[in-house]
DNA sequence: ATCGGAAGTCAACAACTGTTGGCCAACGGC
DNA sequence: GCCGTTGGCCAACAGTTGTTGACTTCCGAT
């Protein structure tokens, strides 16, 4: 990830092109967001960006190749897991906006398919292993993260992209009461047959 | 909604350009779905969408004025209650395309206040009023309502748009069969204290 | 002091967008 | 048959987009 060669000159303005780059596509997605509007929230010239990286969607792909930082669930009582990932996740996109990555790509995902195989690709890397190191039946684990994937995302795009005043309105500790269970039933509860 | 005048020579023009727009509005997006490609879809000018719709907002406006047909739940036996939402919801976006117009209204509400408004409204009218009339305290409905539909609109999002393979894979039965209990849970269940 | 290259600016291109107005053809009541 | 109305097509405008290349300015090593 951070496999950077000799220290240069640039790195500051490479940096805040990066860090305007991610408010910008976090605020309109991958289309709506120009490399002109970045440039002047970075304060540099749009040729610039070109030059730094290459093209736009290069830019994006830099902006959105993030880490989930999933914890180490092994160590967690198995009552837990649910509250716990729901937590982990409200925390990761709560935060200040320029670290909102993920929603970055969630809003992107809608309408572009390059950041859709991306977060498929997060998904199926990140996601899908540590719930495979908490499930009883390793057969099952892509379908289990699979739903926990639903709950998750629906309740990002509700909270924070079509922002419904009613899950608005819910604190992250009530968040977490309600969805906890959802998701703790999603790893642990026997699937029922089709 | 079919507050037609009398009926003209160009109503199945007309009629056409709305199945095009529907489709591609789906698959794009309100920004990438251009008047150029819809009318080419609908084989014929760009300029008669523009003579019939006015533009391009209203004619997204008029794609996107629907109505979810929401059965009446109030005879509906209450361990039921989930079931039958999840297999509403799942009948209505697995059909035809040109009927799919949920997902028209999803995919570009992550990239357009437009739509996010548009979905807001729905919620707020359709959705919310029904959760009202099977739930027991009329106080909770809206927070109820909230978190049915970031579990549907989630499940939407990763089944037919991101097309997460883990659920693709499964059948509109073993969704019900999945879901439903969420959903019945976030209806029925007592709210747990802050 | 000077020279090379990196950092940054400016102006422009080509493609595409929503949108407009003018023109032609077909229809239907008189 | 005549003619206004309607349906439809064509060409063009104005704005925005990603992208490019030439030009200037600054800095650091020699």
């Amino acid at each position: 990830m951070t496999m950077s060669g000799p220290p240069r000159r640039s790195d500051a303005t490479r940096a805040e092109i990066l860090r305007a780059a991610r408010v910008r596509f976090a605020a309109d997605g991958y289309q709506r967001a120009t490399i002109r509007t970045i440039a002047a929230d970075a304060g540099i010239d749009p040729s610039m960006v070109m030059r730094y990286y290459g093209n736009k969607a290069n830019l994006f792909a830099t902006a959105v190749d993030i880490d989930l930082g999933l914890p180490d669930l092994t160590g967690v009582p198995k009552r837990r897991l649910g509250s716990a990932l729901v937590a982990h996740f409200l925390r990761r996109w709560e935060g200040d906006p320029g670290d909102r990555a993920l929603l970055v790509l969630l809003r992107s995902a809608a309408t572009d398919e390059t950041a859709a195989d991306h977060l498929r690709t997060m998904f199926r890397e990140q996601v899908a292993p540590v719930v495979e190191t908490v499930v009883a039946d390793p057969a099952e684990a892509a379908e289990r993260a699979g739903l926990v994937a639903a709950q998750l995302l629906g309740l990002a795009l509700c909270r924070h992209i079509l922002c419904l005043p009613a899950l608005v309105a819910l604190t992250p500790a009530e968040l977490v009461a309600r969805v906890g269970p959802t998701v703790q039933r999603y790893l642990t509860a026997p699937l029922p047959p089709s």
